[in-house]
DNA sequence: ACCTGAACACCGTTCAAGT
DNA sequence: ACCTGAACACCGTTCAAGT
């Protein structure tokens, strides 16, 4: 008799989210999302692959947090924006954060993200051949930050100063790009 | 009777590498350790004070590896070879070199690494007050880049791909660098 | 279809004991 | 001082069973 599942994948993940951001990755077991959502650790594999599956589904579910920007926005300003996203996405997902780093970018919501880049790259004039390796550049050095920010290595700075910081470092993605796009141009 | 030690924790932390390395970070157990080594697991609690200790301690060996650039060259060459080591660092120990990105960079290696660039800044004429904001952003670059290429994000790409990425990195961290030094100057 | 319960191999770590 | 051995609490995961 098929009855409504008590737990689904989406809720899955959002409960493992959250004992990942409050308690960090080695507290996040399979017995401690079963408890959070009332259920035996066994019934998690319904939806659930593995402990392996269960964080690839938490980057995904922090990939779909990266909303685009909204259309029609200069370029610099959208990719202000997005930034702005990623780096608080990791201020909020400190643990879960840093893996983003460290697998590969093929999923829908990755490509997603890196599309609003390839748009706002173009729109600013980049060479075609060359959007492919200004947003690998450029979404490294945000990813980097970021990540380094989430996760503590800049612990002894204020808060004031990494905003400073931050700044610098569009301002200075926004003059690479800058002079990608003249290479594109005559002269 | 005082023995001599069997294992030291320099040699611990090797082996331990060496498992990461080969096998990755979930193959590198206390038994896997202390199996390599010819011991029990518990013999590796004498000189490591457990897992955690371990980790920290091989990031502090991978950072050792990033040797200072030798003395006397121009700033930029500098820098290019300190990014050169890291990035190859990176490269032979994919599974330990990501964690660099999530602690302090607080050690005496660290401080080593983060005194060699400090020295490269200012002989390009980085204001004073600016030096260490322009070695974070330069870093955290040069580091997000090595994370993602070792652990795999850009594992579509080819070798001569990434080298060219890396380049255009390091050229875009001199001008910024350039720019920086010009601000300090008249004009 | 969805969940439970018992079981297994393994994990990091403790403690007390050996030499 | 250095290592061993037994033990503990916990971990992810399997399998067969319930409804």
């Amino acid at each position: 008799m098929a009855r409504p599942a008590r737990i689904d994948r989406s809720r899955l993940l959002a409960e493992a989210l959250a004992i990942a951001d409050e308690r960090g990755l080695e507290a996040l077991t399979m017995a401690a999302v079963a408890e959070r959502l009332g259920v035996t650790p066994m019934a998690l594999y319904r939806h659930v692959a593995g402990r392996a599956d269960l964080l690839d589904g938490l980057v995904e579910l922090l990939l779909t947090e990266f909303a685009p920007p909204p259309a029609g926005l200069p370029w610099s300003e959208c990719l202000g924006v997005l930034a702005a996203n990623i780096r608080a996405s990791a201020r909020r997902h400190p643990s879960v954060f840093p893996l983003l780093l460290q697998r590969p970018a093929t999923t829908p919501d990755a490509r997603r993200t890196r599309d609003a880049v390839y748009a706002a790259l173009r729109e600013a004039g980049v060479p075609e051949g060359r959007v492919p390796l200004v947003e690998r550049l450029v979404s490294t050095a945000v990813l980097g930050f970021a990540v380094s920010e989430a996760a503590g290595r800049f612990r002894e700075h204020s808060r004031r100063q990494l905003d400073a910081d931050f700044d610098i470092l569009q301002a200075m993605l926004a003059r690479f790009i800058r002079a990608e796009a003249a290479t594109g141009s005559p002269g």
